[in-house]
RNA sequence: GGGCGGGUAGCUCAGCGGUAGAGCGUCGGUCUUACAAACCGAAUGUCGCAGGUUCGACCCCUGUCCCGCCCACCA
């Protein structure tokens, strides 16, 4: 009934869709906060994607690994939970939007704050969703009952709560500062949100200042990358031991443009006399260091520009001019009064917004800030103590590093969308007053009118607090009870600081407990170049393309549409002339999961993609080979693998059957799913297809019954284990050939709820058939590489002697049936390993089996010649080097015995080759 | 300026103290009754360079050269 419904190549498309839709209807995905159930929790809180965004590549491995993980624990009997959800993504989501808007003329000021956040809310509505049904396509099994928003209404009281609670605290403070504003998103940004661009060609220009009149003679000349900001400098500094200027010392210099005497101070800090001509000028409203020397000599701050980087009336004639016109007009202006000195070429780092990559200026501004020292100080501890662990481990130490230079976090951003600050001021005097909610009355006088702060905070504030809110702190919901702190956190590191450590901060803060156990942060998906995928360079490989295929016009237009280069159009052409077929889910899952987690950059391979596709259509013919196989058959998967078997093949598969499933283990304790999915993968096509299936087919065609039965019961056992094994990875496909597995009554309705196999359970260890099989494929293999070196067409049966000492001989003649059908051959044995070889025969030796196939002078005697030189020179090789280590004494003294005695039968088996071969090629 | 990671087969990468591996690609052969998205076979490496430790080093240590990334206020 099953297999003849099995097309010989299998569909992703359809079947992926159709079980997804019942695993939901079912209630798979869903966690049991039953209150009696007390099996043990498993929780990943998921990297919420911003409602912004669509399903990339670095989802699509995120997705995946914690799929894994969560599929693996929920088949291991946990109560597994997976919170799924979206980031509102402040400045993402306003532009976003924004950009609609402009579409039909209007501008966010135009509609006016609160109807434009309601503008965002409907987009929200409509077509935020759409990065969380993609992540169904990918197979995500997250409880969907469970899905949070980070603006939920739940989880901005969370957000009010913790700011209320750090502010009376004192943890969050008001203050003016020099902050990052960036002119275009015309908001403060958090350090961490700057991007420096290094080794950027600039000009370092130089110009001078006159001595004021009334001071004395002459000038200071000064350097800088920005003269406009000149028009805000309310000093010049020289080094208090630099001779030079000894006599200005106290005095004061004219500025050129504006009616300002500047005066001379002296700083050893900031000033280097080495450097230059040892004068700098201090700028202290738009240069940190300026900002830092000013408040060390009480200068005043003047600030040039307007929050859009135009100037403002501080520059006096540069008044409206945009920064970087005016910094040429004040270069020409210099020059036109003959104070400027030349300028030359200079290496800089440029600072650049992380979001429009526009060119971030210091300015002073009053912001809100998180005191982040003593917050940060128990979040190294934890890390320190190993109850967060981070792997792979180096990036405990980047942590570290930023942790204990940790500095205070700006969190007001002046955007609408987004958490409102909870701080109100009264009308009368301004006084501030935080609260969980809007005040009736000022704490500080009797004002009843107040207006909100109109400031918004910094999207990760509420990003840092997902693994509580998200289980609905700050009440003691029996979710927050049962599934905090959460188990594992996956998520790429270039989010370690912006999220991971602020997390780690605020669960310990107000859970007192750790987020999470383990951070597992993976590498970036780049482009099979190592690129970084970008819509401009059009290497954007998008997952769902991949799963459900795409023609190469259909990626050109894509790529065209989102804003590809036409260099990148080229690329893209040449890369994939066929465009994608549809690979599947499935497909790509295994793939992502091959790439070594260590590596920071994954290179991901279309090709390689295709490779695992393939696997996925050769577990559906092996599959769909065992079910002919079992098709009206007794044979039914019970779990348990066949009491004693006999045959060796059954013995074999049923012991690398344990090899693998210890293996897929290990690699799922150790986090290395790549090793994980490679043991699997493996087994399944190098050792069940390659050989189990093959040798499994003399024997089901055997006359004696109990063989059959024996192997029946083994083909239906490994598979149905195997599909188990593997549906971590690959859900959409084992669920779809598990189904058709006949199982007992009991067996559960869907895969995912069944058992996860464990190795002394569903394998059977067995020493003696994994050597005895060494043997046979030894054999096998060297029969083999007879056949196609001498092109005996496989139709043509060959004569085969096989000589073996006794223990491998009975093995061999065990297995006869074996060799003559893998082979196509028919089989002599002879015990007399050191007779003579007779003339004209093809030889090759390997495990201890001479495989001799007498060439009856059909053959080409120079071939073989060739040949049998090529094996010799090889094991001449080996040989040489076995010598050399047992001749040095101090190895035969000093390593140990069984590496010794090891190294002794390697010297006696390569002998034993060589004297063969010697013999063979003598007699040709 | 500090820190981190990497340099292994043509390509992309795994391995990490005891005989150099995988996938893709290459070459030769096969429509063998699960699979041509397959099968069988073959070729391919002074494991960046130089020292050192060790009986033994791709693996550990030191130095060095390249290539990435992160952090940092040098005008």
């Amino acid at each position: 009934m099953t297999s003849e419904e099995m097309p010989k190549a299998y569909d992703p498309r359809e079947t992926e869709p159709r079980w997804y839709e019942l695993w939901e209807r079912e209630g798979l995905f869903r966690a049991s906060d039953a209150p009696d159930d007390d099996r043990p929790t498993y929780t990943i809180a998921i990297p919420p994607p911003n409602v912004t965004g669509s399903l990339h590549m670095g989802h699509a491995c995120r997705t995946t690994f914690e799929d894994v993980l969560i599929r693996h624990k929920r088949m291991q009997g946990r109560n597994t939970l997976w919170i799924p959800g979206t980031d509102h993504a402040g400045i993402a989501t306003q532009v976003v939007v924004e950009r609609q808007l402009k579409r039909e003329g209007l501008s966010r000021h135009d509609l006016g704050r609160e109807k434009f956040v309601e503008r965002v809310w409907k987009w929200k509505e409509e077509s935020g969703g759409t990065i969380l049904r993609q992540l169904r396509k990918m197979g995500a099994s997250c409880d969907w009952s469970r899905e949070r928003f980070t603006m939920d209404p739940g989880l901005s009281r969370a957000v009010r709560e913790v700011f209320v609670r750090l502010y009376e605290e004192g943890l969050i403070y008001r203050a003016t500062r020099l902050i990052n504003w960036c002119v275009d998103c015309r908001t403060a940004l958090s350090d961490l949100e700057v991007e420096s661009e290094e080794n950027v060609e600039g000009e370092l220009f130089d110009f001078a200042y006159p001595v004021a009149e009334g001071e004395g003679e002459g000038e200071v000349v000064v350097s800088t990358t920005r003269p406009e900001t000149m028009l805000g400098d309310t000093a010049v500094a020289v080094h208090p031991d630099d001779e030079r200027y000894t006599h200005l010392h106290g005095k004061f210099v004219q500025h050129p443009f504006l009616p300002r005497r500047i005066p001379v101070i002296t700083d050893a800090e900031l000033v280097d006399p080495e450097f230059g001509t040892g004068v700098v000028k201090v700028t202290p409203a738009h240069d940190p260091n300026d900002f830092a020397t000013g408040k060390r000599h009480d200068l005043d701050e003047i600030n040039i520009l307007n929050l859009d980087g135009t100037l403002n009336a501080e520059a006096g004639p540069f008044q409206g001019m945009e920064r970087f016109k005016a910094r040429r007009a004040v270069k020409e202006a210099l020059e036109a009064k003959g104070l400027a000195r030349g300028s030359k070429k200079h290496l800089m780092t440029l600072p650049r917004c992380q979001r429009c990559n526009t060119i971030v200026e210091p300015i002073i501004s009053t912001q809100w800030f998180v005191k982040m020292e003593p917050l940060a100080k128990p979040a190294i501890e934890v890390v320190e103590r190993g109850e967060v662990q981070i792997i792979p481990e180096e990036w405990t130490k980047t942590y570290f590093h930023w942790m204990r230079n940790i500095q205070d976090w700006c969190i007001s951003r002046q955007l609408w969308w987004g958490h409102p600050i909870p701080a109100w001021y009264c009308e009368r005097h301004g006084h501030v007053n935080v609260g969980r909610e809007a005040p009736t009355r000022c704490g500080e006088c009797d004002e009843t009118q107040f207006r909100q702060d109109e400031d918004v905070l910094d999207t990760w504030f509420s990003s840092a607090l997902w693994p509580f809110s998200t289980l609905g702190w700050p009440e003691q919901t029996i979710d927050l009870s049962r599934f905090y702190p959460t188990d594992d956190m996956e998520t790429g590191y270039d989010i370690l600081f912006f999220w991971v450590a602020r997390m780690i901060v605020m669960g310990l803060k107000f859970m007192g407990d750790v987020p999470f156990r383990r951070v597992l942060l993976a590498g970036l998906v780049t482009d099979e170049r190592g690129e970084k995928m970008s819509k401009v360079k059009g290497n954007v490989v998008d997952p769902l393309d991949v799963i459900g295929g795409a023609t190469i016009d259909e990626l050109l237009a894509k790529a065209e549409k989102s804003g590809a280069q036409r260099s990148g159009l080229d690329y893209l052409e040449k890369t994939y002339p066929e465009g994608f077929a549809a690979y599947g889910a499935d497909g790509l899952r295994m793939t992502l999961l091959s790439y070594s987690p260590q590596s920071r950059r994954i290179a991901l391979s279309i090709k390689r993609i295709e490779g695992y596709r393939n696997f996925v259509n050769k577990l559906w013919n092996a599959s769909r080979y065992a079910l002919m196989n079992l098709d009206g058959a007794e044979a039914r998967a019970t779990g348990e693998p066949p009491a004693a078997p006999r045959e060796l093949a059954n013995r074999w598969i049923l012991s690398r059957l344990g090899h693998a499933l210890s293996a897929a283990d290990q690699g799922l304790e150790d986090y290395r799913l790549d090793d994980a999915s490679q043991a699997l993968y493996h087994f399944v096509w190098g050792e069940l297809c390659d050989w189990y299936l093959e040798l499994s087919k003399p024997l089901l065609a055997s006359d004696d019954e109990a063989v059959v039965r024996e192997t029946r019961a083994t083909l239906v056992h490994v598979l149905e284990t195997t599909l188990r094994a593997l549906h971590p990875m690959m859900p959409f496909i084992t669920e779809e050939i598990w189904q058709r597995v006949p199982k007992h009554d009991a067996s559960p309705k869907s895969i995912m709820v069944a058992r996860w196999p464990e190795a002394e359970r569903e394998g059977r260890a067995d020493e003696e058939a994994e050597r005895d099989m060494a043997v046979l494929q030894a054999a096998i293999g060297a029969a083999r590489t007879i056949r196609a070196e001498h092109d005996l067409p496989r139709k043509k049966e060959i004569p085969l002697v096989l000589r073996a000492a006794d223990g491998a001989r009975a093995v061999l003649e065990r297995e006869q049936a074996a060799i003559r059908f893998l082979v196509r051959a028919s089989v002599e044995y002879d015990g007399n390993v050191d007779a003579e070889i007779p003339p004209r025969t093809a030889v090759s030796v390997a495990e201890g089996v001479t495989v001799l196939v007498p060439l009856a002078g059909l053959v080409d005697l120079d071939k073989e010649r060739d040949r049998l030189e090529r094996e010799l020179k090889k094991v001449d090789k080996d040989l040489t080097g076995v010598e050399k280590k047992l001749g040095n004494a101090s190895f035969v003294d000093r390593a140990p015995p069984e590496v010794v005695d090891k190294e002794r039968a390697r010297l006696e088996s390569l002998r034993a080759e060589k004297t063969q071969l010697e013999a063979a090629l003598a007699k040709l």
